[in-house]
DNA sequence: ATCCCGAGGG
DNA sequence: CCCTCTGGAT
């Protein structure tokens, strides 16, 4: 086949050649129930998986519900997830949503958009995290490795992370999103990363405008 | 000095 | 729209 020459055709080809790349495509924040995942993701501004999934642990273990996270200690809980960052704003937003959580959602975390946004550090990546990895519903996380890769691989020129996703929706089948955007950050943190990316070894560079361009390997 | 699975507030 | 929040790795 030709080269695709449009971002939906370039999308198509990118989804296809990531998904023999990375075929599990599994989130790799720990976790064993929607509760855990849901600090987890919280926990994950700003900051690497393998930094979060440090702490999870002694979190899980002191507060292994909402309703525990609710009654937390703030002090307590923000030396546990220090080393995370924001520390204090995570720790408030943590007991913030056990509490939203255990008395508007009578301890169970939310399925709908809608409801997930109004929990406390609980934003549209997050809420799109939770939806495709323990529920099981169309979500397309945007973060930092989903917008760089979109834009350098051409499929959009948007900045805004929700318009992002907007346009990846349409190039990709609902079903697929949430796998998408894993591969996607997955190939980010592996070659595509933000400071030295590894066009010389990368399985996308031949489609790649970021590498086709006589401009090398720049962002934009 | 820059980046990491962002979100809230002004 | 902007700014702020934070530590750790490179």
């Amino acid at each position: 086949m030709g080269k695709p020459r449009t971002p939906a055709g370039r999308a198509k080809e990118i989804a296809t050649r990531l998904e023999v790349l990375y075929p599990k495509a599994e989130c790799e924040l720990t976790h064993s129930n929607a509760y855990e995942l849901l600090a987890a993701t919280i926990l994950s501004a700003q900051c690497t998986d393998v930094r979060v999934n440090m702490v999870t642990p002694a979190l899980f273990a002191k507060y292994p519900t909402p309703l525990a996270l609710a009654e937390a200690n703030p002090t307590e809980l923000e030396t546990i997830i220090r080393s995370t960052g924001f520390y204090q704003n995570k720790a408030k937003n943590l007991i913030g949503m056990g509490r939203n959580v255990v008395d508007r959602f009578a301890s169970v975390i939310p399925h709908e958009m809608e409801d997930l946004v109004t929990l406390p550090g609980v934003g549209r990546k997050t809420a799109n995290v939770l939806r495709s990895v323990v529920f099981d519903l169309p979500g397309l996380a945007v973060d930092t490795h989903v917008g760089r890769l979109s834009r350098r691989l051409g499929l959009t020129t948007e900045e805004d992370p929700v318009k992002v996703e907007r346009v990846l929706n349409g190039f990709i089948d609902p079903p697929e999103w949430g796998r998408f955007g894993l591969r996607l950050i997955l190939h980010g943190r592996r070659v595509c990363d933000a400071k030295k990316p590894k066009c010389g070894i990368c399985e996308l560079e031949d489609i790649c405008p970021a590498t086709l361009m006589p401009s090398k390997s720049k962002e934009k």
